[in-house]
RNA sequence: GGGGCGGUGGCGGAAUGGCAGACGCGGCGGACUUAAAAUCCGCUUCCCUCACAGGAGUGUGGGUUCGAAUCCCACCCGCCCUACCA
């Protein structure tokens, strides 16, 4: 009988759902273990990258429960966002139906990986029961002082006449139409992560990848200075925010960023045109334009003054849009002398330059010669009362020179120490359908208007329920605007209140959905502290690196700030009464985190390109670009013509030039002709239509896993997947590969199903010792693998183990209880990989009742394990002369004897040393 | 510009101070077959060699060490994050 996956993987699925075998269920009396996967958006199809994510994890999450734990691992649906009313708009379906109809598909898919899911768990952040949780919480937020609304900065998209959410925008364009984004001014609502910024940089608890730390401290960016009280000559105060105290008396001018309050009542009659005329200029630049690397300075002289504050001495005021609204106080202290951008503007507007700090040992700088801002370590000069003062290359108070200035400035009460952040509250509105919404009411007059400030709606209201009949129009406002049922309202003192519009960003949904799996259908709130109590908090969580600072920063703000919100009072109530201490256990909402890579397309050719322009050796200079097809490739070409090989922002790498590759600098001023986009390209737009490598649909090199799984059984991928790739890493699909796992699965099944193992004479002990030995070490290496996600080598591990018991599958000990032992640890250890298989083999060909799922996992015995005979290695200076086999247990004398007196080794005279490694090695140095 | 991660056979990858290339793909040779697929056996880092035996070798150059793919320094290349953050 031959190995058929379509005849047994449905059906032990079937038999699986038919037992609750993956029902999770609270027993105090079993450790508990919460492995979480990150939860897919319903974009319609289960990618590769879904199984890559996913099934890693359930395996590791089936070992975790073989070993003895109680495991929870769930699966839900990120289901509010943008696709969803973009098809609503396209295609007229309604978002409702475009989401199910993709979540029942995607159901279908999943179950087909054979993971430990408890469906019964399963949480959808697009129904009522969930989004009136997600409504709670803006609430809890609101009362609490952490939601508040006010103006901002938005991402608009002219093209799709939209605003978009952050994450949507890369490098100042729309991730999806390369079109550019504006910056539109808002009334928003906000949450004050910014509060928690400190705690938030506190990883103590956690056992994260140290590049995810990386970036979310950097995100965070913490610094820290000095809040300075600069005056206007009329007395109007301007707070500045410095990390450099210590050049103070440096400051020979200030900036305000263009939109800061006070430009209008600095700005003297003189310059008001020009002042208004830049305000407008920066207002119409786009993103990108702001963003544009060696961008140029440039500002306005607004015409008035300040006093520095530690001098007296007057400093003229200037706008410049390098000088950002948003950080810190909008407006800065320009030392240009110790500050590379202060320095480039005082240079270009012919503005003072006085040197406060100067390195030891070398000449005096001069303010009017200096050719680059000094920002080195060196001596406080024309400071004060502090020339002579050492200024370290230390940041903050670590610094002698910043500490004293901060001590001077709070004695003579003319600012503060202070510490600034690079991270912004949260913008947590979008002016759009498609999500939760925002539970909140707003006072109108008789003409509809609003005339107050809002309020929240009373617990008993909630949810605020979606309307279903609404309108999508692309007007920039969200459809509710319109809907008029659902914009009015009465309270219940009867007075007639206008809705809030705008919905909520989906990370929010994201940011508590771990809670949601607890209890999906709880109804008292929004997670059941009976099973809160025994779960929390998620022991393993598992995705992308992409989330780092976005979802995952979200996430730990929301657990610490329902912490103080004491949400989880009675959580920790249940806790204690189970003798857990709840001590420490909501500080943090995911305790280990592990990002898996990214599988990429099989490579494909690149785009095939007519290059016309100026050459210098393998180095050109694009005039024209055009992309075609390379059939039509002409013969006779004045240019370069070949394959796109790479690209870095505007540098193409084209194969086919005469030394092979071409490096290939599109200027903004050529003219770039690409078929597949409607409209007339720009060189910002290579990007997005000449990539060549990564996997998307619109590049033909899908991997689709259904077609896959048809082709080779779910448990044949799900061991490639595991196989292929260090996990952590990823890389690109080879479709041959895969013949790897299906030769090795089919090997283990003819092994144990279809050989006919009978032996005439009696197995010796050694062979019998010699099987134990590697069944014990394969015991090891795979729980090793698992235990460190390095899924690729425990699979490695099994399959050396199947080669092993092939080559003595002819011989006696087939018939001893050593071959037992090894073919029922083969199935067990099988099982977290291709749980259908060793299932078929575990109940049906050795007849066991109970699934070999719920089996424990075995125990590795070390003395079975050991080796009785070792390799030494003998080693000349460090370089390999002899391999010589020898008993395990040989102690130093015997192995350096035995080393000396190999033939190989030849040796004239007396070594100067002998290095011993036990079990291992000798080096002889000579 | 700043920060992070990485670079090992034709390919995916093992090895984290001690036998480089486990395991697999592909390739080559052979068996089976009318033939192909599948399957089985053998070889497969490179150079030299009929073979044995050698020699070189983990991006490049230096260093530490008895010994370095692994640790340190510099450089080159790739990927990711960030981008006037005062």
């Amino acid at each position: 009988m031959a190995y058929k996956p379509e005849d047994i993987e449905d059906k032990w699925r079937e038999q699986w759902a038919a037992e609750s075998l993956y029902r999770a269920r609270v027993d105090w009396e079993r450790p508990k273990h919460y492995a979480l996967t990150m939860l897919p958006y319903p974009s319609g199809d289960l990618h590769i990258g879904h199984w890559f994510a996913m099934v890693p994890s359930d395996a590791r999450a089936r070992w975790m429960r073989m070993r003895g734990y109680n495991v929870l691992f769930p699966m839900g649906f990120d289901a509010f966002g943008l696709p969803a009313e973009n098809a609503a708009i396209q295609r007229n379906i309604h978002p409702w139906k475009w989401t199910y109809a993709n979540i029942e598909r995607m159901r279908g898919q999943l179950r087909t990986m054979g993971c430990m899911f408890d469906w019964e768990r399963e949480a959808i952040s697009c129904t009522p029961e969930y989004y009136h949780w997600t409504e709670w919480f803006f609430k809890q937020f609101y009362e609490h002082g952490l939601a508040y609304r006010s103006e901002a900065m938005v991402n608009w998209s002219p093209s799709l006449q939209t605003v978009l959410a952050n994450e949507q925008v890369i490098d100042g364009k729309d991730e999806r139409t390369g079109q550019p984004v504006v910056q539109k001014l808002m009334t928003q609502w906000f949450f004050a992560i910014t509060r928690y910024a400190e705690q938030l940089l506190d990883f103590e608890q956690l056992d994260w990848p140290e590049p995810v730390i990386t970036m979310q401290t950097n995100w965070i960016g913490r610094s820290e200075g000095a809040k300075v009280n600069f005056h206007t000559e009329d007395g109007d105060p301007i707070t500045v925010f410095t990390t450099r105290p210590d050049t103070l008396w440096g400051a020979t001018f200030m900036v305000l960023a263009p939109e800061h309050d006070l430009v209008d009542r600095v700005t003297t009659d003189e310059q008001r045109e020009a002042v208004e005329q830049y305000i407008e200029q920066t207002a119409r630049a786009t993103e990108i334009e702001r963003l544009s690397t060696d961008r140029e300075k440039t500002g306005v002289f607004t015409g008035g003054y300040a006093i520095n504050p530690v001098n007296n001495e007057p400093v003229p005021i200037w706008i410049a849009d390098y000088v950002l609204s948003s950080y810190g106080t909008g407006a800065i202290m320009a030392v240009p002398a110790h500050d590379e951008r202060d320095f480039a503007f005082a240079r270009k507007y012919d503005l003072t330059v006085q040197p406060v700090i100067q390195p030891e040992g070398e000449p005096d700088l001069d303010g009017e010669t200096m050719e680059e801002a000094y920002v080195g370590p060196g001596v406080m000069v024309n400071s004060g009362p502090f020339g002579g003062t050492a200024v370290t290359e230390d940041k903050g108070r670590k610094n002698p020179g910043i500490s004293a200035v901060i001590d001077y400035l709070e004695e003579q009460g003319i600012g503060e120490e202070s510490v600034n952040y690079r991270l912004r509250d949260w913008l947590i509105s979008r002016q759009r359908y498609w999500g939760s919404p925002i539970p909140m009411v707003y006072p109108i007059n008789d003409e509809g208007e609003i005339v107050g400030d809002p309020q929240p709606l009373p617990d008993s209201k909630l949810p605020v329920v979606l309307p279903e009949d609404v309108e999508f129009i692309p007007s920039g406002r969200s459809p509710l605007t319109y809907h008029e049922p659902f914009l009015y309202t009465t309270t219940k003192d009867g007075e007639r209140v206008r809705r809030e519009t705008d919905t909520m960003d989906t990370f929010m949904c994201s940011s508590w959905y771990q809670l949601r799996y607890l209890s999906p259908q709880y109804d008292e709130g929004p997670f059941d502290p009976q099973e809160a109590a025994y779960w929390l908090p998620v022991d393993v969580y598992t995705g992308g690196a992409e989330h780092a600072t976005m979802h995952l920063l979200y996430t730990r703000f929301f657990t610490k700030a329902m912490r103080d919100m004491e949400l989880f009072e009675e959580t920790a109530a249940v806790m204690r009464e189970h003798g857990r201490d709840p001590e420490g256990l909501f500080d943090e909402p995911m305790m280990m985190l592990r990002n898996q890579g990214q599988v990429l397309g099989a490579e494909r050719p690149g785009d095939y390109l007519l290059i016309s322009g100026s050459q210098e050796g393998t180095r050109w200079t694009a005039e024209r670009v055009e992309v075609i097809d390379r059939r039509d490739a002409p013969e006779d070409f004045d240019g370069l013509q070949g394959e796109l090989m790479r690209r870095t922002e505007n540098i193409l790498q084209v194969a086919g030039g005469e030394d092979g590759l071409a490096t290939v600098e599109v200027p903004e001023s050529a003219e770039v002709i690409i078929p597949s986009m409607e409209g007339e390209a720009r060189v910002d737009q290579l990007k997005h239509y000449l990539e060549i490598q990564r996997m998307s649909k619109s590049k033909g090199n899908v991997i689709n896993p259904d077609e896959l799984v048809e082709q080779y059984g779910t448990d044949t991928v799900r061991t490639y997947l595991m196989f292929a790739f260090d996990w952590q890493k990823g890389g690109p699909w080879d479709p041959e590969g895969i013949k790897g796992p299906q030769r090795f699965l089919n090997d283990v099944w003819a092994l144990l199903v279809e050989s006919d193992l009978a032996a005439e004479s009696e197995a010796t002990d050694k062979a019998m010792r010699d099987l134990r030995r590697a069944t014990h070490q394969t015991i090891m290496r795979v729980s090793d693998g698992l235990e460190s996600f390095s899924f690729n080598t425990s699979i490695a591990a099994l399959m050396a183990f199947k080669n092993t018991l092939q080559s003595v599958q002819n011989t006696p000990v087939v018939n001893t209880e050593a071959w037992t032992e090894a073919v029922e640890t083969l199935v067990k250890l099988l099982a977290p990989f291709a749980p259908h298989i060793a299932e078929e083999l575990w109940r049906n060909h050795f007849g066991h009742p109970e699934s070999v799922h719920v089996q424990p996992w075995p125990e590795a015995d070390e003395e079975i394990a050991a080796e009785d005979v070792i390799t030494l290695i003998v080693q000349v200076n460090g370089k390999l002369r002899d391999r010589i086999e020898v008993p395990a247990d040989i102690d130093e004398d015997a192995a350096r004897e035995t080393a000396l007196a190999s033939e190989k080794v030849n040796l004239e005279g007396e070594p100067r040393k002998v290095i011993y490694v036990p079990g291992r090695l000798v080096n002889i140095v000579t």
